[in-house]
DNA sequence: CGAATATTGCAACATTTGTTTCAATGATGT
DNA sequence: ACATCATTGAAACAAATGTTGCAATATTCG
C-alpha cells in the first residue's frame, strides 16, 4: 500500500511531539486499517487521546482525520481491482479521435477478457468443461444481443460432436425442442440485462426437469444464474451504447476448446490437418459441400 | 474479492423483496464500498432507504449491517496484504489442469485483442467507421464462423438505424439481397480461412457494382482484402482446434461502437437511459414486445 | 370481494462519530 | 525563577451513525 501519506509522514516525523509520533506510528504500521476503523477506535489502539489523531492529521497538513482516511480508502479500492493490463501501452493519439474512441474500446475488451481468469471463474469453467463433455445432449441457447454466443458455441460443438442443438426461433426449432431433454443432458444457456423473459423460464423449467444448466451471464444475482449450476460471470460494461457481449464471446469459444480437449483426439487431428491443407492453399468451401470429416 | 456474503445472497437473492434486491445489487456491484462508506452513503448511492439496509442485513442472517462490514473490511485487509494476496490470487495452476488451459487459451485472446490496436489497424477502422456512418446501406456478410460476427455487427447497427441488413441464407433474405445494392452502399463481409466460396464471390461482385467494402479477415493475403477497400485483420490463429473468431468479433463490436458515435446523439442517449432503467430493476424483455425506441 | 400478510417510507431513537475547547503540564529561553 | 510557549488529557459539542417502531401501501390468499 503506497500512500502519499507515508512520504509527508516520513518527512516531518522527527519533528513531531511525542504523542502525535506515537499515533503516526501506529498509522504507519496498521494502514490498512486507517479506513476501516473508526478513529476513536484506532486512537485506542494505538493507545492514545482521540484528539491526538485529529491533531495528527492537521499536523500532517490534512483538513481533518476524514481526509487522511479517505486518502486511505483510495489506496484499499484501488488494491482490489488489478491495474489496467493495457493502460499502459497506449499509443499517444489526440484524444477525441476516431483512433483513439477505438483503441479505448478495444483495451476494454482485452482487458475484460484478462479479468475472466479469476480464480473462481476458471473453477466454474472447469467444472461446466466436464459437465458437458459428459452430457448426452447440449441445448445452447441465447437471444438477442447473446444470440451471437449461442450460436457460435454450437457451431464449435458441431465440427466436434452431433450432441449439441440450438434452440433458435428459426424453423421449428425453437425452445420447444427442449421437451425433448431428458435428466443429465445439459442446457448452455447465455443472457445479461435485460434479459429476456423466455430465456429465463426455459432456464427454470429445463433446471426443474433435471437438466444440468451452464449459464453465461453478467452477475451472480442474475436470474439466469440458478443456483447448483455452473454459473460463468462475463463483465459487460461498456464505453459503447451496447453491452459489451466480446467476453461472453470468448468464454464460449474457450469452452468449446477445453470440451474437445477431452475428446476424441482422433477427431481433432483430422480437423486440424484439414484445417491446414485448406488454409495452406487459398482454397474455397463451396457452399453446398460440406466438411467431411 | 470473494466474500462468503456473495455466495449467501446468490442463494437468496431471488427470494428478496424489491427494494432488498436493489440494495444487494448495489453491494454485489461495490463490495468494495461496503467497509469504507457509511451505510447511509452507501443507501444513498444505491437509491434506497437506510433501514432497507440494515434490514437486508438482517434478511440475509448478519446481526447488523456492521457485521456484514466487517467481513467486507476483512477481505480488505486480505487483499491488502501484498504478496501473500498476490500468491493466493495467482495460484499455480497444474500446468495440464484444464484451469490451465483455460487460462491460457482466455490469455490468448486477450493478447490478440490487445494486437488489434496497432497503428495500421486503428487508422483502416477509422476509415471503416466513416464510411458506413456515411452510408446510404449497410449489408452484412459473414457465413460459417464469421457468421456470429456479422449477425452481430447487424444486431447493433439494427439498434441505431434502419439502414443495415444482414445477409443471411434463412428466409429469401440470402446474397440476392445484394442485388438492390446501389454503388456507394457498404458491404461489411467477415471470414476467414477457410474461405466460402460464395462469400468471396459476393465481394467481388459487389466491388464491381460499385460497393464500398469493409472486410474483416485474417490476412492481407486473403480473397477478400479486396483492394480498394477497408481491410481490417484479425488474428485467427488459436491453440483450440477452431480459429480464434473473438478478435473478430470485437472488431466488429468496435466499428459499430465508432459509428454509433458520429451518430444522432438523441437516439443513443435514449438507449442509454432504456438500458439504465431495465437493469436498475430486474427488468424483462417479453418476447413479442421489441424495445421502443 | 375482504382479510391477512408482507413490504415500504418516514421519523424518532440512543449511540457513536470527529472535533474543539480549556485547563493542566511540561519544556525553553532569558 | 519567571514568563512564554508548545503539548497533553479530559470533557463537551454538534453532526452523523445504525437501528427500530409505526403507519401507509402492496401483495397474497381464501
Amino acid at each position: 500500500m503506497t500512500i502519499p501519506f507515508a512520504q509527508t509522514l516520513a518527512a516531518r516525523f522527527a519533528d513531531l511531539p511525542e504523542q502525535l509520533q506515537v499515533a503516526a506510528r501506529w498509522i504507519s504500521e496498521n494502514p490498512q486499517d486507517v479506513a476501516l476503523l473508526s478513529m476513536r477506535d484506532q486512537a485506542r489502539r494505538a493507545g492514545v487521546q482521540p484528539a491526538t489523531m485529529s491533531r495528527l492529521a492537521r499536523a500532517l497538513g490534512y483538513g481533518g482525520y476524514d481526509a487522511l482516511r479517505a486518502q486511505h480508502a483510495d489506496a484499499l479500492r484501488r488494491n482490489g481491482q488489478g491495474l489496467a493490463a493495457t493502460a499502459q501501452r497506449r499509443r499517444p493519439l489526440d484524444a477525441n479521435s476516431t483512433e483513439a474512441a477505438a483503441q479505448a474500446l478495444l483495451a476494454e475488451s482485452a482487458d475484460q477478457i484478462s479479468y475472466l481468469s479469476s480464480a473462481d471463474n476458471l473453477a466454474a469453467i472447469a467444472r461446466a468443461a466436464a459437465l458437458i463433455a459428459s452430457a448426452r445432449r447440449v441445448y445452447c441457447l441465447g437471444q438477442r444481443s447473446s444470440y451471437p454466443v449461442a450460436w457460435h458455441f454450437h457451431y464449435a460443438m458441431s465440427l466436434i460432436t452431433d450432441r449439441a442443438q440450438l434452440l433458435d426461433g428459426s424453423g421449428a426449432t425453437g425452445l420447444d425442442a427442449l421437451s425433448h431433454a431428458q435428466p443429465g443432458d445439459v442446457l448452455f444457456v447465455c443472457g445479461v440485462a435485460p434479459y429476456t423473459r423466455a430465456v429465463v423460464e426455459a432456464s427454470l423449467q429445463a433446471q426443474a426437469n433435471g437438466l444440468q444448466i451452464v449459464t453465461v451471464t453478467d452477475s451472480p444475482l442474475s436470474p439466469l444464474a440458478v443456483q447448483g449450476g455452473c454459473v460463468l460471470i462475463s463483465p459487460t460494461e461498456s464505453a459503447s451504447y451496447l453491452h459489451a457481449m466480446t467476453p461472453a464471446f470468448a468464454l464460449a469459444d474457450c469452452l468449446a476448446a477445453l470440451v474437445a480437449r477431452g475428446d476424441d483426439p482422433a477427431v481433432l487431428a483430422r480437423l486440424e490437418d484439414l484445417d491446414r491443407q485448406l488454409s495452406a492453399r487459398n482454397t474455397y468451401l463451396s457452399e453446398p459441400q460440406k466438411v467431411s470429416i
